[in-house]
DNA sequence: ATTGTGAGTAAGTGTTACTTACCTTATTCG
DNA sequence: CGAATAAGGTAAGTAACACTTACTCACAAT
């Protein structure tokens, strides 16, 4: 796993072949069948590690905000500041294994759910409280924070940009609450 | 193409084979390399034909349009529509050919980053007539809004679920321009 | 009549993910 | 203790796949 994080950060997942995970790792190709399935076992195990740093760093981060709106920038914060810390791990989850539907039966999705779950809940609280407009759909607010969020490190990733986290963080979260029409 | 488009449908780039393509098409495999450096350059083909209906329909569109605000609603609504009526082409575009580099040196990125060019030249115009407010950053609110349609489009995608245009794109219109907190 | 070109094919080849059968070193337990 | 069993590891395959090569045929232009 080590081996092939290492290799994912020079290149992508298919042009990353078995031989080459081998030797990174020091090992023999037929050792790498003893522990996975398959090359893509792999890889979802990889992100599954990686993810459950991201999941627990951003939930104990929402612990300490009380107002929803506050919930919801520390979610955007922290998920932006995740992806630009763990490049391997951000371009595995947006661009390697949405691709094949069996990582949609994995558990490393199913982290994905509880992450797109706990938004969820916040934004119905939140709509609840009054914070935030009777009239917002939920589920559209939901795909609108995690679209942009995705979106602003896509272009990061793929081309080893720099991203300024504070500004774009500020940015979209004006946008999404205050709106973006005077 | 045609053959290739049509597998599409079914399954995912990787799991089509060049036999498949080349029986589906009644030719036989070598033919292929004669018109395709490749596998990719057929997938990027595709897609390039897909995207240029998308482009001039949605450029007709916008030019109906003469606030700012309203052309923005234009692209989105335009957009989610594309998608929708072309699943194979909006697969190919946000789930295959992102996770090869060479796909952004091909002519069809240039026409992504036409479309893209088109939505920030809107935006910043509208700052400029006081349409939009003038502490937008039009770079990031070009971002939440092509993620927010991304990700609303993936879903249906990958799931083969269908999607409620009108209700996403007034949804995500109203949460950009208006904001969502009270 | 000859030459060149575009359409097409059959039969390869190298590479790659994955398998099999086997070996060696720990660990468990009667 | 010692035998059985499991865990760690390997070398040598195999089938499938993307892509290549060397060739044929039709037919248009010079």
């Amino acid at each position: 796993m080590k081996a092939f994080s290492l290799l994912m950060a020079e290149k992508d997942f298919h042009s990353i072949t078995t031989a080459e995970i081998a030797r990174t790792a020091q090992v023999t190709e037929g050792l790498i069948y003893k522990y996975f399935k398959d090359k893509k076992e792999l890889l979802y195990q990889v992100l599954n590690d990686h993810f459950f740093e991201f999941q627990t760093h951003i939930e104990n981060r929402i612990a300490n905000e009380k107002a929803c709106v506050e919930k919801l920038k520390v979610i955007i914060f922290s998920s932006l500041e995740s992806y630009a810390a763990n490049r391997i791990f951000s371009k595995i989850l947006l661009l390697e294994v949405r691709n094949s539907l069996d990582f949609f039966e994995s558990g490393a999705y199913e982290m994905v759910r509880e992450y797109a779950r706990t938004i969820l809940d916040i934004i119905e609280k939140g709509i609840e409280t009054g914070e935030l407009k009777s009239e917002t759909d939920p589920h559209i607010l939901r795909k609108v924070i995690l679209g942009a969020i995705e979106h602003a490190c896509l272009g990061e990733i793929i081309f080893g940009r720099q991203l300024d986290i504070d500004e774009v963080s500020t940015g979209i979260s004006n946008i999404v609450f205050n709106g973006a029409k005077r």
